[in-house]
DNA sequence: CAGAATCCCTCGTGATACTG
DNA sequence: CAGTATCACGAGGGATTCTG
């Protein structure tokens, strides 16, 4: 019962943290698959480069989605983990991903029909 | 119950939609302001160009999010409104400006007590 | 009125090489 | 191992001018 007007719409917020071509990746893998090294991720993110991911997760950082804990050893240690207020975030990427998948469906079934149309 | 496979990753779909510097502002006008002429949200989204105007009208009309009707008469006419399937995305804009609210109210807490530890 | 055309500039990301 | 330092490039968006 508020939000009639859309100069007050937050959604930009949102989108903000979001925004970045590796970001829902690295906070759902750190949001279910626990505390990562940055080499793990690196892995996990199969084509992202060490500078990208260093500022994709830096930026987050910023945000306190996530944690970055450096351990003083040698060789270095540094672990990244989902913060509790990163948490937070999960009913949102959740809604995310249900219309997202559903939006990709409707699509197949989109170039579906005019693959038959064009029969 | 699924999802845990973060490659199915789905969120991107939806990101990709909404990205674009003004594009949930036109949503949220069409969405709750209801049809509206090319010249009434230039006007609402102050500092909008022409171009850019049109090119996010064009990908969400692509998208079938929003929904573009030429009149044939002179001067010219044209009428943009949401379409049903547009409709679907208010819980999920719903949900991200709930966030994004938080996250500002959160980010101004912070500058605050900054504020006074600096007194 | 509703754009189209053109030029321009910044920013995000990638490729590559190097370091404590 | 976990980055930093450079260079480069394409895309998104802005400013301006023109048109049916």
């Amino acid at each position: 019962m508020e939000k009639k007007n859309p100069d007050l719409c937050k959604v930009d917020n949102t989108l903000h943290i979001l925004i970045g071509k590796w970001k829902p990746l690295i906070i759902m893998h750190l949001m279910f698959g626990g505390t990562k090294r940055f080499s793990d991720l690196q892995r996990a993110l199969t084509g992202i480069t060490t500078k990208t991911l260093t500022t994709q997760l830096r930026e987050l950082e910023e945000q306190e989605i996530i944690l970055r804990v450096v351990y003083p050893v040698v060789p270095p240690r540094v672990e990244y983990s989902i913060t509790e207020y990163g948490m937070t975030l999960q009913p949102v990427l959740h809604l995310m991903h249900e219309w997202g998948n559903a939006h990709l469906e409707r699509q197949l079934n989109k170039d579906q029909s005019t693959f038959n149309n064009n029969q």
